[in-house]
DNA sequence: ACCCTGTAATAATTCGAATTAGCAGGTTGA
DNA sequence: TCAACCTGCTAATTCGAATTATTACAGGGT
C-alpha cells in the first residue's frame, strides 16, 4: 500500500525542513517569522503537484481543530425505513456544515452492543471530531453525562433535561405548540379535552404534556390524559378534541371516528403533536404543527460552532407552526 | 475546562510507568510481556477509579490509520430531491462502513465553484480519509484522472473509463441488461427497434447503448438511436419496440400512445432503461430493469477495502434484474 | 576587526499512546 | 562460580504536524 505522503517528505522535495513546510502551509506570517518569497512558491509549488494534505490525526493532537463536525445517532441514517425521520435534520446540518466550511463525520463505526449503538466505548471516536451533533429521539442517560463530564464539545439535536450539568441543545417548543393547539380548540367552544400518547420518557413527549396541562388549566377546561385508549371510552367521556402525540394514533382515530358514524371535527376533533415515528395513512390530512427539522438541524450546527469557539452551553427552542388540516372544528 | 486524564497520570497513580499502563490496557500477554498479577490490578483499579479512556487521535496517530472512509459527491446529498438517487447508494455503503468498524466523512467542505463542488482545490480534504467512494452520474475527467495518478485510494461508483489508468469501479452491467431487455423483445416477435437518450456522455449511458447495439446486432434485426424523438417519427419509422434511457422519456411515450388511441404493449413496446434521474409519473409500470444501488454501495466499501490492504484495482459490474412490468409484449 | 541588526531557516520539543530494546535482580544448571 | 535464563518492568523511540528557541549568514556602521 503506498504511503500517505508528510511533511517531511514534502520537505525533502523542496529542499528545506519540515518546520518550514509547516510555517508555509499555515500561511504564518506573524510575530518573527518569514519565510523568503521563492522558498514559500517552492514549497507550495510541490504541494501543490502532490497534492499533500495535513494527516487531520496529527494535526488534531497537536491543537484542537480538524474542521470535521461529527453526526451521532443511535441507529443507521441511510435506511429508507429512517429516511423521513432523521432527513431533515440531516438536510439541515449538511447545509450549515457546508456554509461553515467543516466536513460532516458519520459514526457509523460505533459498535452496536445489543442492537443500540454507543457514544462511548473501548474505542470511542468522539474525539476525532472537533464536536458532534447528536441525534435521535431519546439519548442515553448515561452518555450524556458522560459527555458533559468529559466537556466533550456536542449539542444535542431535541430539548435534554440536565444530566449532571446543563446539556446543550437546540430543540423544537413543544409546550408552546400545544398550548397553542389548545388555545384555538377552546376559542372553538371546546372544553373537554384529551391527551392521548406516552407523555413522558423521552423528553419531547414530556413538553408535549407539559404544555397540554398548563394550557388546560389556564383556561380552566377539563383534560384528561391516557397513554392509549379506544375512541368508545373517550367518547363515553364527553371528550371533544383529542390530542394525539403520535401521527398514526391521530390518523387511527379519525378513522375509528368515521366508522362509526361520527363526523370528524363536527362530533370529534383530533389534532396531532407531530412527531410522526411511524407511517401513517396519508388521506387524512390531520391538523397541528410542523416541526422545524431542517432549522433545527442547521441551527445546532451554528450553536456547535459557538460551543467551539466560546465555550458556551446554548440552548435554544424554535417555535413550531400551525398546520391547518380538517380535523379541528 | 479540567484537563483530560493521560496515561503518564494514571501511571503517576499507579506507581509505574506509562508503558506498564499502556500493557495492561491493551491486554498484551503475547511475546515477551508480562506483567504481574498485582500490578495489574492496581494499575486496572486506578482506571476504573478514574473512568480513563485512551484518547482515540493518539492511538489513530501511531496506527498510521483513522478506519475513516471519505463519501464524495459533486452535490449535497440529504436534500430531498437527490434523495432518490443517493439514498440506496449511501444505505449500502453506510452499511459496509458500519461493518468493517470505520467511520464516514462527508466532504460538505468541497466549495462549490459555480454550483458545482470540486474535488481538488487549493486545500483539498480528499486525503483526509483512508480512502475514498465517488459517488455520481457522471466524474469529471480531469478529477479522474489526477485521482488515478495522485495514487489516492478510491472507488468509483459506476463503471468509468481508464483516464491515465484503470479506474477502480464497481458499476452496474448495463450493457448486459440492455441485451437481455432486447433478446427478450426478439423473443416475442419484435424487428424494428429504437434506442431514445443521450447514449454518450456518461459511461452509463454509453453503456445502454453499446448494448443495444450488439444486441441488434447479434439477432440481424433493425434498430436506430435518436437523442429524442416525438412518438409520431417512431411509429411511421415502423417501430414497435423503445428503448427509454429516461424513466420519464419512457412514461411520455406510453401516455401519448395511449392519447393517440395505440395500445401499449399491443401496439407498442416501451422498456425502460432504469436511470430515474428525474421524477416521472408512477401509474404507469413500465417494463426493464432494476439498479441494485445499494449492493454497488456495499460492494464499492468492499472494494475499497481492498485497494486500501493489497493495493489492487478492482473492477467489477453487478447485474441488473428484469424487472416485469405491463409495457413489453 | 568587531559589534549590531535583520533576515531566513532549522533543531528541538510537544501532544498521547504503542512498541521495542533492554536493564535489574533473581534462579537454575553444569 | 559463572554463564545462561527468567521475570517484571521501564527508558527511549515512534507516529505527523505545530511551535518555540536558536543558529547561520549577510551587510552596514564604527
Amino acid at each position: 500500500m503506498a504511503k500517505r505522503l508528510t511533511q517531511q517528505d514534502i520537505a525533502r522535495m523542496a529542499g528545506v525542513s519540515q518546520a518550514t513546510v509547516s510555517l508555509v502551509l499555515n500561511n504564518r506570517t506573524d510575530s518573527g517569522v518569514r519565510i523568503a518569497e521563492d522558498t514559500r512558491a517552492r514549497v507550495l509549488e510541490v504541494i501543490r503537484r502532490t497534492g499533500y494534505v495535513a494527516n487531520p490525526i496529527a494535526r488534531r493532537l497537536h491543537d484542537q481543530r480538524n474542521r470535521i463536525l461529527g453526526v451521532f445517532t443511535y441507529e443507521a441514517v441511510f435506511p429508507s425505513t429512517r429516511a423521513d425521520f432523521y432527513q431533515p435534520f440531516l438536510e439541515g446540518i449538511e447545509e450549515q456544515a457546508e456554509a461553515v466550511g467543516c466536513d460532516l463525520l458519520l459514526f457509523t463505526s460505533a459498535k452496536a452492543t445489543g442492537g443500540k449503538r454507543r457514544i462511548f466505548s473501548d474505542d470511542s471516536r468522539i474525539r476525532l471530531a472537533d464536536g458532534c451533533v447528536l441525534l435521535g429521539r431519546s439519548i442515553d442517560r448515561d452518555d450524556l453525562a458522560q459527555l458533559v463530564a468529559e466537556a466533550v464539545p456536542f449539542v444535542s439535536i431535541g430539548r435534554r433535561d440536565d444530566a449532571g450539568g446543563p446539556v446543550p441543545h437546540v430543540g423544537a417548543d413543544y409546550a408552546a405548540a400545544v398550548r397553542d393547539l389548545v388555545d384555538r380548540a377552546v376559542a372553538l367552544g371546546h372544553r373537554e379535552f384529551a391527551y392521548v400518547g406516552a407523555g413522558t420518557g423521552a423528553e419531547s413527549s414530556a413538553d408535549r404534556l407539559r404544555g397540554f396541562k398548563e394550557a388546560v388549566a389556564a383556561h380552566g377546561v377539563h383534560g384528561v390524559h391516557v397513554q392509549f385508549t379506544g375512541l368508545g371510552q373517550l367518547v363515553e367521556a364527553g371528550v371533544t378534541c383529542v390530542l394525539a402525540e403520535e401521527v398514526s394514533d391521530g390518523a387511527a382515530l379519525v378513522l375509528a371516528a368515521r366508522e362509526r358514524g361520527l363526523s370528524v371535527p363536527g362530533d370529534l376533533s383530533v389534532l396531532t403533536l407531530g412527531a410522526a415515528t411511524r407511517p401513517a395513512p396519508d388521506d387524512v390530512r390531520l391538523t397541528g404543527f410542523h416541526i422545524p427539522r431542517r432549522e433545527m438541524g442547521r441551527r445546532a450546527v451554528q450553536a456547535l460552532t459557538e460551543v467551539l469557539e466560546h465555550g458556551t452551553t446554548p440552548q435554544e427552542l424554535l417555535a413550531c407552526e400551525f398546520v391547518e388540516g380538517t380535523t379541528l372544528g
